[in-house]
RNA sequence: GCGGAUAUGGCGGAACUGGCAGACGCGCCAGACUUAGGAUCUGGUGUCUUUGACGUGCAGGUUCGAUUCCUGUUAUCCGCACCA
C-alpha cells in the first residue's frame, strides 16, 4: 500500500472533528493547560505559509500536553474588525461584513486543512455583536474609573487612511499599514491612560516567563528615567520646571532650552524684545513633520528669548533662555536645564551659539567634546558637590533641592497615552453620547452593544469625520442622563481593541451574561503559553496587558498578568531571503504544499525548516526532505506489522529512550528543528538494524504531535488501541539511555589523534591503559614522554607529551 | 547615536556546564534498478599540496583543550530614535 496522504488526512479530520477530541472542559478534573496563539486577521489572500509556523508549534505542545493528562484550551478566532478589509469593501463596493464572512470561510477551511487541533465550538469574531458587545463594556468601565478621557491634541494623521494613528502605529515616520506619510494635526481624540499604569507594566515583567528580548523591547517602549524635577526662577518672575537625570550636574547649566510649544512661552512673548523673531522660530516649527522634527543628524536650530532670563539655583547666576525644536513639548516638562559639558546635544549647541561650557565632572576634555560617560567620576566646580562620586552627588543635591522646596525626585516615561479613535467605519462603535448639558454620557450597560449601522458608504470623508458622522438618524439621540438630544460619538475603536481581551472569551465564548462567567476564570485562570510575533511587542501585547491589568483591578479576572509564558517564532522569508510579499511574487500558498505533499509534510517541514526563534527562508526543495521522511516511516511501519509487540526490541530500547527525552525536552524549548532531526535519525537506526512493531509504536507516538494523520493511520496499522493522539505520551527511563560502551577522543596534546572505545563510566586508568594501548598512540610516543593526562569521563582523554630530554 | 541579536560547508542549520566541529535535511557525486528518471534504493560528500595540515566573520588572549570564556574589531539584521 502507498502512502495516500489526501485520503489519510481527509479521513482523521473527519474523526477528531466526529469524536470532539480537541474540545476543552470547562471545569474538568484534568489539570488545565491554555496554549495560545495570536489569531489571525483574515485578510482577502488568505493563509499563507507564515501562518502555520507558530500554529503548529503550539498545537505540537498542545497535543502534547493532552497526551500528558491536561485538559487543554487551544482555541481559534478571527481578528476581523480593520482597514483591509474596509478598503477592500470600498473598492469592490461590498459590506465589510460580507467581505470578512467570506474571508473567515477561507480561512477555516484552511486552518481546518492543517490539522490543527482547535476546539472549534470556541471561535471568536471580533466583528459579531455578541462579542463587541464586551469590548463596549470594557471601553465603558475604563471611561467610568477616568481612565478613557477626550482631549484635543496635535495626533498623528496618516493621510491615505485618513484616520489618526497611535504612536505605537507610526513606523519610522509613516503609517504601519499602507506605508504613506503621517502628519501632524490637531483633533480630539479619544484617549486611553495606559501612562497610569506605566509603572505596574514595566515591573510586573520581572516575575514572567516571557523571553528576553520581549521584555527588553517592553521596557525600552516605556521608557522609564529617574531624575529630578528642578524649579528655576525667571526675570520675569514665573517658575521655569525642567526635568533632568543628571541634578547632580546642576552647577554646569549655562543656559535653558524650552520647547517652540511651551506654555509659558505665550506668557512671556508679548514682553521680548525679539518677538517677532521667536514667533517666526514657533510658525517654522509648527509646519515641520514629526519626521522632520524628530529627525537626527541635522544642526540644532534655535534662537534667545530676549528679555528675561533664568537663575540657576545653585549658582545664582542669571543664564540666557533659548527655545529650539530638539527639546520636546509632550517630554518630561518641555523644558530643559542645559548641561553642555555633559550632553552632546547641548555641547553641540553651546558651540553653535557661543554659550559657555562648564566642567563639573572630571575625566574628559569638555573643550574637545561633551564628557557624556561620566557616571564614575569626581564632582569639580560645584561649590558644595566638589569631591564627591557623581552617585553621592545626585543624592546630595536632590536632598538640597527638596529642603529648599526647589525640586524633587521624579520618574518619567517615554509611554504616551493611547490615541483610541479611529475615524473609520468597520471598528467597535464608542458607546458614548454627547450631551450639551450634561457632556459625555455613557449609553447604559443594558443597551449595550451599540450596534454599527449600515451606512451609505464607507468612504473616509475630506473632513477627516468617521463614515458615521453622516448618519443623522443614528447619531442623533436622546441623553441617556436627561433625557435631552444628544449625540453619538462618531469614531470607533482601533483595531487592537478586541485582541485586547479575546483570550478570556475563549474561556466562556457563550456567555451572554458577562464577558467571562466567573467560574470559567477561575478554572482556566490565564494563558498558560502565549506564542506571536515580535511585531506585536509594544503594539497588541503591550495593549493587553494594560487592559488585563485593569480588569485585574476592577475584579473581573485573578491574576494582573494575562500570559505566564510568551515565545516568539521568526518570519518565514520567499525562497531568496526576502521578505514574502505579492509585489516579489514569492508568496507560497499552503494550499499548493498541502495538494502536492500533504499537511502532515508542510507541518514537519515549517517545523525543520530552522531555529524556530529566528527568521528562515522558504525552500521548495527541502519540502521534499521531509515528504520523503514520512515516506520511510510508512515503510517501516509497514514492514514491522507482523513483527513482536509489547517490550521495545533489545537493540533499538537505548535510542528509543534517547529518543523520547530529546523529543520531549525539545518541545519544551521550542527546539522542534531538532526534535525532528532526532525523530529521523530514530528511523535512519531503524532501517539499518531492522526494527519491531514495539519500535514502530514508539516512533508514531513521538510524531503524532507533528505529523497527526500519518501518526492515527500508523497506528491503526500497528495494531495500536483507540486514538494514536489520545495515548499516553511516552515516558523515558534516564537509566536506559545509557549505552554500556563509549567512544572517547584520544587527544595529544589537544589535538584529536585517534578514538578507542571503553565501558561507560569505567576508571581513568582504564581509559589511559586503552589509549597507552593505541597503535596510533604508540607511534607518537617514540621519543616522548608522558607528563600529563587529562581525563573527561565518558568525553575523551588528552595525553600531553613533551620530548625525552637526552 | 542608544538598545538587542546574529556571523559555522554549495544551502537551511546542529553542537549539553570549555571536551571527537559540521548532527539532521537539502543539494551535489558515484553506483543499483530502469525504455526513461525531476521516482526509489546503496555508498560518498568541510578545504587543501591528503601517512598530514588547515578550518566556526577578523585580530589577539586565557586554557592540556575554545564555535563556546575574555579584550579589541568588522559586517549584517531588528527595535528605538534629539526622551534631557
Amino acid at each position: 500500500m502507498k502512502y495516500d496522504f489526501s485520503a489519510i488526512e481527509k479521513k482523521w479530520q473527519k474523526v477528531w472533528d466526529e469524536k470532539k477530541c480537541y474540545a476543552a472542559i470547562n471545569g474538568d478534573k484534568k489539570p488545565k493547560y491554555y496554549a495560545l496563539i495570536e489569531f489571525p486577521y483574515p485578510s482577502g489572500e488568505g493563509l499563507h505559509v507564515g501562518h502555520p509556523r507558530p500554529y503548529t508549534a503550539m498545537d505540537i505542545v498542545a497535543r502534547k500536553r493532552r497526551m500528558q493528562g491536561y485538559n487543554v484550551l487551544f482555541p481559534i478566532g478571527y481578528d476581523a474588525f480593520g482597514l483591509p478589509t474596509e478598503n477592500y469593501a470600498i473598492k469592490n463596493k461590498m459590506h465589510p461584513r460580507e467581505v470578512t464572512k467570506r474571508n473567515i470561510a477561507r480561512f477555516t477551511d484552511q486552518l481546518k486543512m492543517l490539522g490543527f487541533s482547535f476546539d472549534w465550538d470556541r471561535v471568536v469574531d471580533t466583528t459579531d455583536p455578541e462579542y463587541y458587545k464586551w469590548t463596549q463594556w470594557i471601553f465603558l468601565k475604563l471611561f467610568e474609573k477616568g481612565l478613557a478621557y477626550k482631549t484635543k491634541m496635535p495626533v498623528n494623521w496618516c493621510t491615505s487612511c485618513k484616520c489618526v494613528l497611535a504612536n505605537e502605529e507610526v513606523v519610522n515616520g509613516v503609517c504601519e499599514r499602507c506605508s504613506c506619510e503621517v502628519v501632524r494635526k490637531e483633533k480630539s481624540q479619544w484617549m486611553l491612560k495606559i501612562t497610569e499604569y506605566a509603572e505596574r507594566l514595566i515591573n510586573d515583567l520581572d516575575d514572567l516567563d516571557f523571553i528576553e528580548r520581549v521584555k527588553i523591547q517592553q521596557k525600552n517602549w516605556i521608557g522609564r528615567s529617574t531624575g529630578a524635577e528642578v524649579d528655576f526662577d525667571t526675570t520675569s518672575g514665573g517658575k521655569l520646571r525642567v526635568f533632568t537625570t543628571r541634578p547632580d550636574t546642576l552647577f554646569g547649566a549655562t543656559y535653558m532650552v524650552i520647547s517652540p510649544e511651551h506654555e509659558l512661552l505665550k506668557t512671556w512673548l508679548p514682553n521680548l524684545e525679539n518677538r517677532e523673531e521667536v514667533i517666526a522660530y514657533q510658525e517654522a516649527a509648527a509646519r515641520k513633520s514629526d519626521f522632520e522634527r524628530t529627525e537626527m543628524a541635522k544642526e540644532k536650530t534655535g534662537i534667545e528669548l530676549k528679555g528675561v532670563r533664568a537663575i540657576n539655583p545653585v549658582t545664582g547666576t542669571e543664564i540666557p533662555i533659548f527655545t529650539s525644536d530638539y527639546v520636546l513639548a509632550t517630554y518630561g516638562t518641555g523644558a530643559i536645564m542645559a548641561v553642555p559639558g555633559h550632553d552632546d546635544r547641548d555641547w553641540e549647541f553651546a558651540k553653535k551659539f557661543g554659550l559657555p561650557i562648564i566642567e563639573v565632572v572630571k575625566g574628559g576634555n569638555v573643550e574637545e567634546c561633551a564628557y557624556t560617560d561620566c557616571e564614575t567620576g569626581i564632582m569639580v566646580n560645584s561649590g558644595f558637590l566638589n569631591g564627591l562620586s557623581v552617585e553621592d552627588a545626585k543624592v546630595k543635591i536632590t536632598q538640597w533641592l527638596a529642603e529648599k522646596g526647589l525640586g524633587s525626585e521624579k520618574v518619567n516615561y517615554k509611554l504616551r497615552d493611547w490615541v483610541f479613535s479611529r475615524q473609520r467605519y468597520w471598528g467597535e462603535p464608542i458607546p458614548l453620547v454627547y450631551c450639551e448639558k450634561c457632556g459625555w454620557v455613557p449609553v447604559p450597560e443594558s443597551e449595550l452593544p451599540v450596534l454599527l449601522p449600515d451606512v451609505d458608504s464607507y468612504e473616509t470623508t475630506d473632513t477627516g469625520e468617521s463614515p458615521l458622522s453622516l448618519m443623522d438618524d443614528w447619531v442623533n439621540t436622546s441623553c441617556p442622563a436627561c433625557g435631552g438630544s444628544a449625540k453619538r460619538e462618531t469614531d470607533t475603536m482601533p483595531q487592537w481593541a478586541g485582541s485586547s481581551w479575546y483570550f478570556l472569551r475563549y474561556m466562556d465564548p457563550h456567555n451572554k451574561d458577562a464577558l467571562v462567567g466567573e467560574d470559567a476564570i477561575k478554572y482556566w485562570n490565564r494563558v498558560d503559553w502565549y506564542n506571536g510575533g515580535m511585531e506585536h511587542t509594544t503594539l497588541h501585547l503591550l495593549y493587553s496587558r494594560f487592559w488585563h491589568k485593569f480588569l485585574y483591578d476592577i475584579g473581573i479576572v485573578p491574576t494582573a498578568e494575562p500570559y505566564a509564558k510568551r515565545t516568539s517564532h521568526g518570519m518565514i522569508l520567499g525562497e531568496g531571503g526576502d521578505k514574502m510579499s505579492k509585489s516579489r511574487g514569492n508568496v507560497v500558498n499552503p494550499n499548493d504544499i498541502v495538494d502536492e505533499y500533504g499537511a502532515d509534510t508542510l507541518r514537519l517541514y515549517i517545523m525543520f525548516i530552522g531555529d524556530f526563534e529566528k527568521a528562515a527562508p522558504w525552500s521548495s526543495t527541502a519540502v521534499k526532505g521531509c515528504k520523503r521522511f514520512l515516506d520511510r516511516v510508512w515503510n517501516l511501519a509497514e514492514k514491522a506489522m507482523n513483527t513482536a509487540d509489547g517490550e521495545y526490541s533489545a537493540k533499538n530500547e537505548a535510542s528509543i529512550h534517547r529518543t523520547i527525552k530529546k523529543v520531549s525536552d525539545d518541545i519544551e524549548n521550542v527546539k522542534f528543528n531538532t526534535a525532528i532531526a532526532s525523530l529521523m535519525s530514530l528511523v535512519n537506526e531503524f532501517s539499518d538494524k531492522g526494527c519491531t512493531k514495539a519500535d514502530m509504536k514508539a516512533l508514531v507516538k513521538l510524531l503524532s504531535p507533528f505529523a497527526p494523520h500519518i501518526a492515527e493511520e500508523l497506528w491503526v496499522m500497528l495494531g495500536g488501541k483507540g486514538l494514536c493522539c489520545e495515548q499516553p505520551w511516552l515516558e523515558y527511563d534516564e537509566a536506559k539511555t545509557i549505552e554500556a560502551e563509549k567512544t572517547l577522543a584520544v587527544q595529544i596534546n589537544g589535538k584529536l589523534r585517534t578514538t578507542v572505545t571503553v565501558p561507560n563510566d569505567c576508571e581513568d586508568s582504564v581509559v589511559i591503559n586503552a589509549a597507552l594501548e593505541d597503535e596510533k598512540v604508540k607511534r607518537a610516543m617514540e621519543g616522548m614522554k608522558l607528563v600529563k593526562t587529562i581525563v573527561v569521563k565518558n568525553k575523551l582523554i588528552n595525553l600531553i607529551l613533551k620530548p625525552q630530554s637526552p
